[in-house]
RNA sequence: GCCGGAGUGGCGGAACUGGCAGACGCGCCGGACUCAAAAUCCGGUUCCCCUCGGGGAGUGUGGGUUCGAGUCCCACCUCCGGCACCA
C-alpha cells in the first residue's frame, strides 16, 4: 500500500522551504550587468477588494508558469506583486461600515496576500508595494510635479461630467452611455477647474509607436487605435458675413466644400452669444442653448436632430456662398473646433438636419466618385480633389491640412478622499505653486467624514488645508482634489524595480535593466485606459530623460474571464466560487492546475466543480505511479515510452515557450502519465515519471517538489528544464498511412529509412488498398516522407 | 455602419507551416474491488448502417483551388468584443 497524496501537508512544507531559501527573490543587477539573461514577468496588480477570486488565480497562473519556465531556463526572473489600493470601493465601504478607508484597505490586502501565499505563488515579496502607502504615493506626487514642470499637466475650467450619486467628476472614459461607469447614475454637466494630463500631445506617438508592439493582441491594438481615433483632413476658415470674425472648421471631406449649404455651431461654442447679441434671434438661441445643456448625453444622442437659426451667415471660402449659421447640438464642442460646414448631400447627419429644416441639398460628387459643380475642380476624382482644394485654399490662407483625434486629454482630478493628494498650493499672490520636493509626500489628513458634498472631502480638513505659500510665505491653501487612481497604476511597474528606494522614485539604470516588461498579463477590460495611460507615462518620462525606453510592455497577453453557471461571476448573482474553499478541500496544486487547463487562456471559460476533480484524480495518479517506480534502476534502453517522454518534452516546451499556450502542456503530461500506467514494467518508466514531475512543476510545484525529493533529487524549482533529444524524436519505424484518392484505406509500420519507391510498392501490395482500386489504374502517387502515400486512381 | 475575433462530439476544447479530425478533461456506458453503496482503479465513448471483416457521412452554409481542406480563396449566416451624431 503506497502512501496517500496529502496536499495540505506537502504544500505547507514546501512553502516554508521556498521561503527560507528565498527561492523567488530577484536581486537587482550589478552595474553594467547584461540584461539578456533577465526577464520581467508582470501581472496587473489587483485591487484589494477583499477576497481573491478565480479570475485572479487564472491571471496569476499565467505569470506563474512563465516565471517558473524561464527561471528553469537560467533566466533571472523578476516577478513582483502589489496592490492598487486607492479608490472608491474602500472609501464607500468605510462610509457604510464606519472606520477608516486605510483600515478597510489594509485588512483586505492582508487577506489577499495570505491567500496568494497559500497558493504558493513564486513571487518576490521583498518588492511588494501598495499605492496608498506614503512611501509609494510620495513618488506619484513627485512624478506629477515632474509632469507639471515638463508642461504635461495643466489646469482648465472645463465642463465636466459629474456623477450626482458618487459626487465626483468622471473622466470621459468613465462615462458609458451617459451613465457613471461605476454606479450607473445618469451623468450631469458642471463647470469646474480641473487638472488634466496633456495626453493629446502624445496622440501620434501613442499611435505610431504601436508598430513596435508586435507581441500585443491584435484586438487590443485595434481598440487603442479606435480610441485615439486619428483622422486626416483640413481646417477650413469661414468668415462671418459682414464681420471680422473667422470660424475654423475641421473636415475630413474638403472635397465636398462646394456642396456646403449651411453652417452649424455647437451650443457651447463661445461665439454663439456674440453672433446673436442684440438680434431678433437672441432669445430663441439662448433658450436652445439652455435646453441643450440640460439634456443628458443619452438624450442628445438618441433624439431627432434639432437646432435654431442665428440669422447670420458664414462665407464659404471656395465660392463666397453665404451659408446660414445654425446652432445645433448634434455638433459637439469636444471634437474638432465645435463648428462644422454642413454638406447634406454627402453626410447623413447633415442630410437629416437639412430635410427637417428644408435647407438646400447640393450634390458635388457623382456615382463614379468624381467632383461635379465644383468650379475648376470639376472632373477630378474626389481623393485628388481633397488635396487640390486644400492646396488652393492654403494659398489664400483659407485652409490648411490638419489632423483630428477622438482622444481627449486625461482629466485626473477627483473630488474624493481616498486617493493621492495633488501636491500643489494655491496662493493668492503666486497662483498655483508646487509643493517643494523635500516636503513630499503631502499626506492625506485624518478627517471625520469621507462623504463628498459637492467638494472634495479634503476641504473639511481646515488645519491641513492652510499652509504658507512655498514661494512667498503668505497664507495659502492646499489643493483639495486627489488624483485618479489610474495615475497610481501608470508607473507601479517602474517602482517594483527599485521598490525600497527612498531617495528617488526609481533608479534609471535599474529600471532600464528590467524594462520593458517581457510579459505583461491582465484582463482585457484594461485594454484601453490603463494600457494607454501607462504608455503615455513612459513616453513622457522618456522624453524627460528619466527612462531609456518608450514602451513599457513588450509583450502583452489578455486573459479571458471565468464564468460560473453560465454567467460572469458576481456577488449580486450569487455565483461566486471562492478559491479558498477549493484549496482547503483539494489543495492548491489542483486549483492551480485546473485554471489554465480550463481552455485557451485568452478566452472566457466556465468553471466546473467536476473538472477540478479531474485534476485531483490526475495528481493522485502521478503520485501513485511515481512512488511505484521511484526505486527502480535507471536504464537507457530505447522503448516507445522513452520516445514518448522526449516527444512530450518537445511539445510542452514549445507550447509554453514559443506559443504561450498553457492548457495543452497539461494535457500532454497527462497523456504521458497515462502511458506510464499502461506500461508499468517499461525500463523507461522511472525516467518518464521523473520527466512528468519536472514538466508539471510550473503548474503544481508543491507535489512536483515532493515527488522530486522522493526520486532522490533536490531543488526542482531551480533544476534545469528537461531537454528533448532530437535523436529520440525520430523513430526507426513509422506508421505509413496509405490513401486512395485522399481517403485512408490502410496503415502499417514501415522502417523509417525506406526509399520512396519502396514505400509506394508496399502501399500497392496492401490487400485493403487493392480492394479500393476498383480495377482502376494508378495515375499518380504522392509521397509525404515519414507520413503517407496517396494513390490517385482515374 | 466601421474595425477586430470566433463557429469542430452530449460539454470544455485538441489538431504548430494543407497530410490519420476529435488529444486531454468532464459527462455517459461497461468492468474490477465491495454483502452493498460511495470512493478508487481499468476499458469504451463523433454520428448512422453492419453478424464478424467492415462501409458511409462528418469541423456554421454555399461555391472554389488542390492528389488531399477544420486549415487556403470567394460569397453568405450566426455569435462575441471594441468604436460610433467624430464632421
Amino acid at each position: 500500500m503506497t502512501e496517500r497524496y496529502d496536499p495540505q501537508r506537502i504544500e505547507a512544507k514546501w512553502q516554508r522551504v521556498w521561503d527560507e531559501a528565498r527561492a523567488f527573490e530577484a536581486p537587482n543587477p550589478e552595474p553594467g550587468e547584461d540584461r539578456s539573461k533577465s526577464t520581467y514577468v508582470l501581472e496587473m496588480l489587483p485591487y484589494p477588494s477583499g477576497e481573491l477570486h478565480m479570475g485572479h488565480v487564472r491571471n496569476y497562473m499565467l505569470g506563474e508558469v512563465v516565471a517558473h519556465f524561464r527561471r528553469r531556463h537560467g533566466y533571472k526572473v523578476l516577478r513582483p506583486m502589489g496592490f492598487d489600493s486607492f479608490g472608491l470601493p474602500a472609501e464607500n465601504a468605510a462610509i457604510d461600515e464606519g472606520g477608516h478607508p486605510r483600515d478597510v484597505t489594509e485588512r483586505n490586502i492582508a487577506a489577499i496576500r495570505a491567500q496568494m501565499e497559500r497558493l504558493g505563488w513564486a513571487i518576490d515579496w521583498e518588492r511588494v508595494l501598495a499605492t496608498h502607502e506614503p512611501e509609494y504615493y510620495r513618488w506619484t506626487q513627485w512624478l506629477f510635479l515632474k509632469f507639471l514642470e515638463q508642461g504635461h499637466v495643466y489646469r482648465k475650467d472645463v465642463p465636466v461630467k459629474w456623477c450626482p450619486n458618487d459626487q465626483t467628476v468622471l473622466a470621459n472614459e468613465q462615462v458609458v452611455d451617459g451613465r457613471c461607469e461605476r454606479c450607473g447614475a445618469e451623468v450631469e454637466s458642471r463647470k469646474l477647474e480641473q487638472w488634466l494630463f496633456r495626453t493629446t500631445a502624445y496622440a501620434d506617438a501613442l499611435l505610431d509607436e504601436m508598430a513596435t508592439l508586435e507581441w500585443w493582441p491584435e484586438r487590443v491594438l485595434t481598440m487603442q487605435r479606435n480610441w485615439i481615433g486619428r483622422s486626416e483632413g483640413a481646417d477650413v476658415v469661414f468668415r462671418v458675413d459682414g464681420e471680422e470674425i473667422d470660424i475654423p472648421v475641421f473636415t475630413t471631406r474638403p472635397d465636398t466644400l462646394f456642396g456646403a449649404t449651411f453652417f452649424v455651431l455647437a451650443p457651447e461654442h463661445p461665439l454663439v452669444a456674440r453672433l446673436v447679441e442684440g438680434t431678433p434671434h437672441e432669445e430663441e438661441v439662448a433658450d436652445y442653448v439652455r435646453h441643450a445643456a440640460a439634456r443628458s448625453a443619452v438624450e442628445r444622442e438618441t433624439k431627432e436632430k434639432d437646432g435654431v437659426s442665428t440669422g447670420r451667415f458664414a462665407v464659404n471660402p471656395v465660392d463666397d456662398a453665404r451659408l446660414p449659421i445654425w446652432v445645433a447640438d448634434y455638433v459637439l464642442m469636444e471634437y474638432g473646433t465645435g463648428a462644422i460646414m454642413a454638406v447634406p448631400a454627402h453626410d447623413e447627419r447633415d442630410r437629416q438636419f437639412a430635410e427637417r429644416y428644408d435647407l438646400p441639398i447640393r450634390p458635388v460628387i457623382d456615382e463614379e466618385g468624381v467632383l461635379v459643380d465644383s468650379a475648376q475642380f470639376s472632373g477630378m476624382p474626389s481623393e485628388e480633389g481633397k488635396r487640390a482644394i486644400v492646396e488652393w485654399l492654403e494659398g489664400r490662407n483659407g485652409a490648411r491640412f490638419a489632423v483630428g483625434y477622438r482622444l481627449r486629454d486625461w482629466l485626473l482630478s477627483r473630488q474624493r478622499y481616498w486617493g493621492c493628494p495633488i501636491p500643489v498650493v494655491h496662493c493668492g499672490a503666486c497662483g498655483v505653486v508646487p509643493v517643494p520636493e523635500q516636503d513630499l509626500p503631502v499626506e492625506l489628513p485624518e478627517i471625520d467624514d469621507y462623504l463628498p458634498k459637492g467638494r472634495s472631502p479634503l476641504a473639511t480638513a481646515e488645519e491641513w488645508l492652510r499652509v504658507p505659500c512655498p514661494r512667498c510665505g503668505a497664507e495659502a491653501r492646499r489643493e483639495t482634489d486627489t488624483m485618479d487612481t489610474f495615475v497610481d497604476s501608470s508607473w507601479y511597474f517602474l517602482r517594483y524595480c527599485d521598490a525600497r528606494n527612498d531617495r528617488a522614485a526609481f533608479d534609471r539604470e535599474i529600471v532600464d535593466y528590467w524594462l520593458p516588461v517581457n510579459q505583461y498579463i491582465g484582463g482585457v477590460e484594461h485594454a484601453i485606459l490603463h494600457l494607454l495611460y501607462a504608455r503615455f507615462f513612459v513616453k513622457a518620462l522618456n522624453d524627460a530623460g528619466l527612462l531609456g525606453f518608450r514602451e513599457p510592455f513588450a509583450r502583452l497577453f489578455t486573459q479571458g474571464m471565468v464564468h460560473y453557471r453560465g454567467a460572469k461571476m458576481s456577488k449580486s448573482k450569487g455565483n461566486v466560487v471562492e478559491p479558498i474553499e477549493y484549496i482547503d478541500r483539494y489543495g492548491a496544486d489542483a486549483v492551480r492546475l485546473y485554471l489554465p487547463f480550463l481552455g485557451p487562456v485568452d478566452q472566457d471559460a466556465e468553471w466546473q466543480d467536476t473538472g477540478l476533480e479531474g485534476m485531483v484524480r490526475f495528481l493522485h495518479k502521478l503520485w501513485r505511479l511515481t512512488l511505484e517506480v521511484a526505486d527502480r534502476a535507471g536504464s537507457d534502453e530505447v522503448t516507445p515510452l522513452r520516445r514518448k517522454v522526449h516527444a512530450t518534452i518537445a511539445k510542452v516546451s514549445d507550447d509554453i515557450g514559443r506559443r504561450f499556450v498553457l492548457n495543452t502542456p497539461i494535457a500532454a503530461v497527462m497523456e504521458l502519465v497515462n502511458e506510464i500506467g499502461r506500461a508499468p514494467g517499461d525500463p523507461a518508466a522511472r525516467f518518464a515519471a521523473e520527466t512528468a514531475v519536472s514538466l508539471i512543476q510550473p503548474y503544481a510545484p508543491h507535489v512536483a517538489e515532493e515527488l522530486w525529493e522522493r526520486l532522490g533529487r533536490e531543488r526542482l524549482w531551480e533544476a534545469p528544464w528537461p531537454q528533448a533529444d532530437p535523436a529520440m524524436l525520430e523513430a526507426d519505424t513509422f506508421e505509413l498511412v496509405v490513401q486512395v484518392n485522399g481517403k485512408v484505406r490502410d496503415r502499417f509500420e514501415v522502417p523509417a529509412d525506406l526509399p520512396e519507391a519502396e514505400l509506394v510498392a508496399r502501399a500497392k501490395e496492401s490487400e485493403r488498398v487493392r480492394a479500393h482500386l476498383d480495377g482502376g489504374e494508378v495515375r499518380q502517387t504522392i509521397v509525404v516522407p515519414g507520413k503517407l502515400v496517396n494513390l490517385v486512381v482515374g
